[in-house]
DNA sequence: ACATTATTGCACATCAGTGTGCAATAATGT
DNA sequence: ACATTATTGCACACTGATGTGCAATAATGT
């Protein structure tokens, strides 16, 4: 009875706790996004905080990974899982999700520098639904003439959205502009032709 | 005088040395390839040697990266040269330069593996003659109306010929399918037809 | 056989990053 | 004011990789 008060007092500290902890992830995504080799030490410093803090919050550099992963893993699942619920074509739900992916691409640009290197396996499994689920839709839209068939529906998903991926990295200038050049090029990749494709993209703002 | 004998001498050791160095260099280029974060000792045991030797060879991790970088981007120079050397279409051109550069795509990923990471900067600027070529080969295709503009030519280039890297890489099966589908590909991506790409591609084996 | 050179084996110094412990301090809620 | 908790600042041990030095050894060309 008396560890319910310990519970409720524990949960009343995790105001500041959570605000800190945020920091950190939302940093590291950065950091990490932009150079996967960087030590806690270079996380700690860019959130303003000691490399001890880190530690207090993430016991070791792979649950710091970890955690990052699986916040940006369940962020393009849910984006995902959302747009994919309808029953519509799979051309228009392709250009939703990539629409919605737009915005979380160029912060989560970390997925694709992790995927080599060391935590390659774990993120490969935790990435490993989504995957799935984007084959699938390939698939669907391959099974009813949409896309083409130039590449099996498996690997031509992990092309097409990795080119979404590249597009939002390699952006530098307008970011409004790119958004609908990144979802005509991922659906030009998916064979759709190009008079199509713009068609589709403008329709569904 | 007795110097030109000590140099003929010099280089009358190359064939053994030579034949190490190169075998180093090129299981550095699978290892590295497959980890970028792999050490000199996992190099040195994939080529079968001792550490020591390889810093024989290369006195530094760094020297290593450089003179692995530089042959790879020498080999992919040297095709696009070679390719871009005639006054032939944009189209034609870029086809003929996938199909020269499928066999070695997937041995050199390891250009985009340390992209990022430590080298980066490196490798950018040793990168940066082939990037702009091919910038201009794409630029040229626009300019003639036979590649889109979806994207300024600097990073549809990019996009498109970093697709054949990843259709490389997540090749697990028929190589020789696979070539044709790289080249149809990168050719949607550049904004041609998908009848026109296939044309071009079967026309020119 | 001889001389030259590449390779090996081992020892060693160095360095950067990781992870821990603990006391002092600042911030927080009540 | 008080107690609780997060943060800090340092100390330290540990690990793994880098790079060097040197003598012993194997391979090579002449």
């Amino acid at each position: 009875m008396c560890n319910n008060v310990m519970v409720q007092i524990e949960s009343a500290r995790s105001r500041s706790l959570n605000d800190t902890r945020k920091r950190i992830l939302d940093v590291a995504v950065e950091v990490l996004g932009q150079n996967p080799d960087a030590g806690m030490g270079d996380v700690a410093a860019a959130a303003g905080v000691v490399r001890r803090t880190v530690y207090g919050h993430f016991p070791t550099r792979s649950d710091l990974i970890r955690s990052l992963t699986q916040q940006a893993v369940n962020e393009v699942a849910a984006v995902l899982d959302e747009v994919n619920a309808s029953d519509r074509a799979a051309e228009t739900v392709w250009v939703d999700f990539i629409a919605r992916l737009w915005p979380l691409a160029h912060r989560y640009r970390v997925l694709l520098a992790l995927r080599r290197g060391e935590y390659g396996e774990e993120i490969h499994a935790l990435l490993g639904p989504v995957d799935k689920t984007l084959a699938d839709l390939v698939q669907k839209g391959q099974d009813s003439e949409v896309f083409g068939r130039h590449l099996p529906a498996q690997v031509l998903s992990q092309i097409a959205y990795a080119a979404v991926f590249a597009i939002a990295d390699n952006n530098l200038s307008g970011e409004n502009l790119s958004a609908r050049a990144a979802a005509i090029t991922s659906l030009l990749i998916l064979g759709v032709p190009e008079a199509r494709a713009r068609a589709l993209v403008d329709t569904q703002p």
